[in-house]
DNA sequence: ATCAAGTTGAGAACCATGTTCTCGCCATGA
DNA sequence: TCATGGCGAGAACATGGTTCTCAACTTGAT
């Protein structure tokens, strides 16, 4: 469909005449580009809507019907916008994965050592700020954490997409740290991984274990000093 | 229905005559330990075909009907045995983990070092041994990391407990390491669990995260080494 | 103004799956 | 022989993902 435009600019008449397919062009463009912005604002209300079911109902509330319940959309308009469940998955991971590691990075400028911008994130990743993993009573981490393997299995490349700011953001941080020698030398895309996995993987399966919602901040914080103490050894030069 | 059978026992006479109650009793045990062995029986061949379909079909082959297919029985046989395709499930963890976690204790009972017996079971894991994880294209290991955060949150005692097994040998391990002197003082479960949970999820993550099938041995030996020496650093004295 | 054609909303329809229910067979004991 | 409980077979129901139909609406052409 985008070769149809492409090629207007190869025709001689651009060459000869240029103005009419110029206009021609921008024109065509504008409908496009207008026909896309519709497009792209309903697509971005639906990925709305699931990131915010996410949260309030959990993965199990997550319903192509509840989403388009939400957006007062139909079916049809998420169907010609999304190839499936999966996708509409994959784009709140994208969104949420890329927002978060946006707020760590920005969070975490300030500092300089690596190591305690490793720390300041992990704990951050822990504590559920940056809209994250386990904001209060968040079920959006959860679920999260859930569908991630599940995607692993089903959408390898577009999971490793989604995933990759947060992990070019520990990356990062891991290869400043060696470049210091406070990092201990490895493949930074591994110990990325690494600590990601336990992080995230960690965080659900402690905080859903209690679930008794007792004094929530401090076991959270406990939990995020130990997992941050794990790391920090594991990775340490 | 069952309101008018048990209120025999309730007559005087059962308290008056004394024996008739006795081996009323006995009989009736027998019948129904003879009822228990067959509806264990049963119980087993389900759980057994649902851990076969596990690794033959993955979870998403994991339907009730295969398994009555596979076994033959009717639906009614299950839903009598189980409380639904949660209790299977749980059924599946705890076997699976209780059959894995004896096989890395005798595996690694001739060893002396704790160190050196953390560093057998962590690569036995990685490296699919002992019928657990990522058995050569073993999709019940990855499955069952899919269902780990699934269950915490919606059977968070009964996951526990299945997990039990091979949480504790770890917990063995680590206590027995601190007592030497070659792991360092912390909380032993929340160790076990950092281990475990890391090196449950990221196996699967990055054997899944491939799926080339390359050189498959080679690079889960890579995987095994580099998820140990994590773990090494991370939990040292 | 009217019509043709594409677009879109509303929801019926289809399928798979978990779960429950009904029916009838059959063995067993009175 | 007959009543009864256990059980297999599978119908039935609910839910959720996915596709399909139909009609209203929009738009551009005549």
């Amino acid at each position: 469909m985008r070769s149809a435009r492409r090629s207007v600019p190869d025709t001689p008449a651009a060459g000869t005449v240029g103005h009419p397919s110029c206009w021609e062009a921008r024109s065509a463009n504008r409908v496009v580009e207008l026909g896309r912005d519709q497009i792209l604002e309903r697509s971005r209300r639906i990925v709305d809507a699931a990131y915010e079911l996410l949260e309030s109902a959990g993965l199990e509330g997550l319903t192509i019907r509840a989403v388009l319940n939400r957006t007062g959309l139909a079916r049809r308009a998420f169907y010609e916008r999304f190839a499936g469940k999966d996708d509409l998955l994959l784009a709140v991971f994208e969104q949420t994965l890329s927002m978060a590691s946006r707020h760590f990075a920005e969070q975490v400028e300030h500092l300089d050592d690596p190591m305690e911008r490793l720390h300041r994130i992990v704990t951050s990743i822990v504590l559920g700020n940056g809209t994250l993993a386990a904001g209060a009573g968040g079920r959006r981490g959860a679920a999260m954490s859930r569908e991630h393997l599940r995607l692993a299995e089903a959408r390898p490349d577009d999971l490793q997409h989604a995933i990759g700011p947060l992990l070019e953001l520990l990356v990062q941080q891991l290869s400043a740290g060696m470049q210091a020698g406070v990092v201990r030398q490895a493949e930074p895309q591994r110990l990325a991984a690494l600590v990601y996995n336990l992080v995230s993987t960690t965080v659900h399966t402690e905080l859903l274990a209690q679930e008794s919602g007792q004094s929530d901040q401090a076991h959270r914080a406990q939990l995020a000093a130990d997992i941050w103490e794990f790391c920090r050894r594991a990775i340490a030069a």
